[in-house]
DNA sequence: ATATTTGCAAATTCTTTGCAACTTA
DNA sequence: TAAGTTGCAAAGAATTTGCAAATAT
């Protein structure tokens, strides 16, 4: 697999933005650098991601999916504002660790991921 | 709102599924019914309902979205076989009710909802 | 009789693929 | 040069809308 410019800016993009981005917005956001990946190509190298576990797609309730870095060994929960539409990272301990361990047992289920997203009224939504 | 023929056996393909159904499988269900609905017939009706909060939206990370019936207090979680694709409701309390409200409290998050799904091996698909 | 609901066809939008041209190692 | 990468155009698929005909109250 090749380092190309392209692929550099995409992934640049996605690590400045720390929040999900869509397909949409990657490829605008990209589009003011030298050398432009076309909207085709971001798709191919987010899927390429994608399936490395470097990208993360998340469920927001839109239209379209929306994707974020992740460490291989780390995840996201989301704080999603319906108000506003802001989108924070949960930069808490997730809560479902143990919950997943009795799952495991009770069910046996292996529990291998997760997605969760809570929505809601953000701070500057409530005042 | 009149409730018609095509909207009895909407309503009852959803009560009767046990699990969240795609569009297409609600429109195909139906189907065998007399007087079917025709698929825009299921589209708009499953979103009058899901406007009513009477169903909800599902997310599988599959390629459509799914729906099920949900009652206007209650909401399921789901473990999602990544093998089989079997998907079970959680029929366990719902772990993330104390940690919503320590949310609310340490963000100043209002939430209104969320969505919690764990994807995974079942255990048919483990032995 | 009037307002709602339905079916069909077609528009929209998001996602994905084919292929030839182009890069990069 | 050989393999991987890119852009363009177009296909596929899910979702959504317009409108006239049919239906329920």
């Amino acid at each position: 697999m090749r380092i190309t410019r392209g692929r550099k800016n995409i992934l640049s993009v996605l690590f400045q933005a720390g929040t999900p981005l869509s397909l949409k917005e990657i490829y605008e956001r990209v589009a003011t650098y030298e050398s432009a990946p076309d909207y085709t190509t971001v798709f191919r190298m987010v899927s390429l991601l994608e399936n490395l576990h470097v990208v993360e797609k998340v469920n927001l309730q839109r239209d379209c999916s929306y994707y974020e870095l992740r460490n291989p060994d780390e995840h996201y929960d989301h704080l999603i504002c319906t108000y506003c539409g802001k989108v924070q990272r949960l930069d808490l301990p997730c809560p479902l660790k143990s919950f997943e361990k009795q799952l495991q047992k009770s069910f046996g289920f292996q529990i291998n991921a997760h997605s969760l997203e809570f929505f809601g009224r953000c701070q500057d939504c409530t005042s």
